[in-house]
DNA sequence: TAAGAATATAACTAAGTTAGTTATTATTAT
DNA sequence: ATAATAATAACTAACTTAGTTATATTCTTA
């Protein structure tokens, strides 16, 4: 289940890639414009820095700024770092197959099945939804 | 997210097609042979009830048989009978878009990845899965 | 240098889900 | 009748999710 914070996350690096670059914003800013509960944005904030893909200066006129490239940051990637590698089975998670080898042809089909979701997650990136935003508008 | 009660409700009927067909087989069979605690399997019998796969015999020689041939049975209706509709997010379950739109081009996204995911196991069903655990044996 | 503005981190909570258990009822062959 | 079996429903412990609350740390500017 991809989940509500993975979302904001997505939703988070879109709106500082909307901005031109370089330009910082404050978390309640971020929060206030995307209404997105304040708390959750500091935290997930902290997702974001540690994947490397924002910076924060502290202090008054301080706040967030992108500081990679919005088409090098794919959907995928945004979704793992907020809520872990995933996995649409649980059998997916855990790296030894089932006890009972003989039948689990299903850990196969799984795998599969999260591959082609995966592969769609991967091919659209951060800059993507700015510019479609952008046609809405 | 795929939990185990599908996983199971799918192991059952591939248990059922691997005998030959009209047999009946007991709950309590069906739980010794594939591991599954047995009150779950009786859970799991009044699903694939529901859904017209199965029949089930009262008393004494009594027990469960498949009413469907296997092929015309795929791994996304047993998943779906057992866990409900699926939705890879929360916002795929229910039928409204968010409120605000504007910020919402993620859902085309999510309803994209998910639908090739569900391709994946569409394309499998029960008869599949009988054959290949035969290979393995 | 002290105060205010911001990030950063951690602990806590309510609601919902999952996986499984327990208990009860209904049906049928012997 | 009774024992074996399916069918149904209610309950529970552990976990997850989404969000809140509280506190610590750092930086800037007045």
């Amino acid at each position: 289940m991809i989940t509500k914070k993975a979302e904001y996350a997505i939703i988070i690096l879109t709106e500082l890639a909307s901005n031109p670059p370089g330009t910082t914003v404050t978390s309640k800013e971020i929060a206030f414009r995307r209404s997105i509960p304040v708390n959750l944005v500091v935290q997930l904030l902290a997702v974001l820095k540690e994947a490397g893909w924002t910076e924060g200066t502290r202090g008054p006129a301080g706040g967030i700024r992108l500081i990679t490239d919005p088409e090098k940051i794919n959907l995928r990637e945004v979704v793992e770092a907020a809520d872990g590698p995933m996995g649409i089975t649980r059998c997916l998670f855990s790296s030894a197959p089932c006890r009972d080898q003989k039948h689990c042809s299903l850990r196969g089909i799984w795998s599969r099945a999260q591959q082609e979701m995966l592969k769609v997650l991967e091919e659209v990136n951060i800059k993507d939804l700015v510019e479609a935003a952008a046609l809405e508008a």
